[in-house]
DNA sequence: CGCCACGTTGAATTCAGTCAAAGAGCGTGG
DNA sequence: CCACGCTCTTTGACTGAATTCAACGTGGCG
């Protein structure tokens, strides 16, 4: 874990990177960004459902979910958090929570306030524009879980979990030889995937048995990517990545001279 | 049709009410928001996978929906868009669709420039806050749809997309008696809640049986809300409504204040 | 060593899917 | 006005994926 863990700093600025291109000065900011360091252990609850929430975080270290809890005690757990997340840019508007967010294993993450939030999208347009995209790609990820829990049989969804981890760990630089951490148990993994604990486990040996995965100790080998793809009629369309078209450029463009006006008037007043 | 269809005019300024005060003028900018006024017949997409969004949009009348086909060609509907739902607000930072959108009845619908977009931002921010609000509540729409395909079982699914879609008419006025328009074939509530049109149309029956429930020619009546929201395990939190906090209230003295600071500054350059 | 949480496996059950056929509603055109 | 064709709804019988219940295994840790 501490091998691991070690290289999950600057994951924000490594996963804003693939949005847009950003300067020395920028990743800079990004990496020393939040004012406090806080801990968590592995099962507490960061933000409870009804909470009003106080501040802004990025996660830099461990992983996290946001989950809810029914009335009669099943749980689903709606997202994973991993280094580099942000939870959540618009929550200071939040009445209260309306779920939870929990460590699922020893957590540290960087409190950032609104101020900050608000300098860096005067001071930094790309960065700003940067986490607007981030938001966006979470947004297609939660349309993507319904899409899976929907449509996709058992097979299917651990697949497309998989995958998307795979994915998503790849985006800061966590995975090596087709390997990353995967901290979570089999009921996690059921609570994700709308399933029991049980059939997880089943469809996992099944896996196995094809060859197309390891995963002891905590570590998750995918030995073959491309079945599982199949598998998870998995489609990348929706991550948002590879060069931005022209449109986009523009919006640069546009973004920055916006900017420089904003400042040219304050410094004026 | 027609007498309903009247009445959903004025649906986004009504929605938006329950976020912030909106002075009559707000209401009047909204509603005459959008420059130009596109109809589509049912069954014809507004925007397909893949495309480059141009503008974002209102709808003003009917019914539309998200949507993801898999390669298998199953289909999972992922939200519904009513009369004053915008489509989207980020869109047009988007490289390409990562799914379709499509009408459901024969829609009418107002586009939206970002420069309209944008000056709202800067003439009127209370419209601009409830706007960040009602993208909020979309969000935690769809957090709740993973928790019902999730976690709850036929039964549980439909009831709670009816308390929903209840509660959203409500929000614009279009309800009345417990009875609203529900322009869907039993396939659409099926590829919405992950079953499949037979058992949909069982699920249905209960609930009719049961005394729940009349639904015909398009036209849902819910006689026992109470037992509905029971089986859904309907919980409101996550629709943000009532009075706003403290909290809230300063949010809405700093934007006023930034604004202005805004438009002066501007004014003088 | 023994506890405890997690993982694994089997057998019985159940919820939802599949296949198939018939009925109802609606618009069109003869 | 009725017949036809279409889509949508309803119902039944059968199948199957996933759950439930229950037991046993296993590995880490005080």
């Amino acid at each position: 874990m501490a091998d691991r863990g070690a290289s999950s700093s600057g994951a924000l600025s490594r996963k804003l990177g693939h949005f847009a291109p950003l300067s020395v000065e920028d990743v800079q900011i990004l990496d020393n960004l939040g004012t406090s360091d806080e801990h968590f252990e592995a099962h507490r609850d960061i933000v409870a459902e009804g909470e009003v929430p106080r501040s802004m975080f990025v996660l830099k270290e461990g992983m996290a979910c946001r989950y809810r809890i029914l009335p009669d005690g099943r749980r689903q757990i709606i997202t994973f958090l991993i280094p580099g997340d942000l939870c959540d840019l618009h929550v200071f508007l939040l009445k209260a929570m309306d779920h939870s967010i929990a460590a699922l294993t020893p957590v540290r993450l960087a409190a950032v306030s609104r101020d900050q939030l608000m300098d860096l999208a005067v001071s930094r347009p790309r960065v700003s524009a940067a986490l607007r995209w981030s938001t966006m790609q979470e947004e297609a990820m939660l349309r993507e879980r319904i899409v899976s829990l929907g449509r996709r049989d058992a097979r299917g969804r651990l697949a497309y979990l998989l995958c998307e981890l795979l994915w998503r760990y790849q985006a800061i630089d966590m995975v090596e030889d087709h390997t990353f951490r995967l901290p979570l148990t089999q009921l996690e993994l059921a609570d994700t995937l709308g399933l029991t604990p049980v059939h997880v486990n089943r469809v996992l040996q099944n896996l196995r048995r094809q060859g197309m995965l390891i995963l002891e100790h905590r570590t998750m080998v995918l030995l073959d990517v491309d079945s599982l793809q199949e598998i998870a009629q998995f489609n990348s369309n929706y991550l948002h990545l590879g060069g931005a078209p022209e449109e986009v450029r523009r919006f640069f463009e546009r973004l920055e001279l916006e900017r420089q006006h904003g400042r040219a008037s304050t410094e004026a007043s």
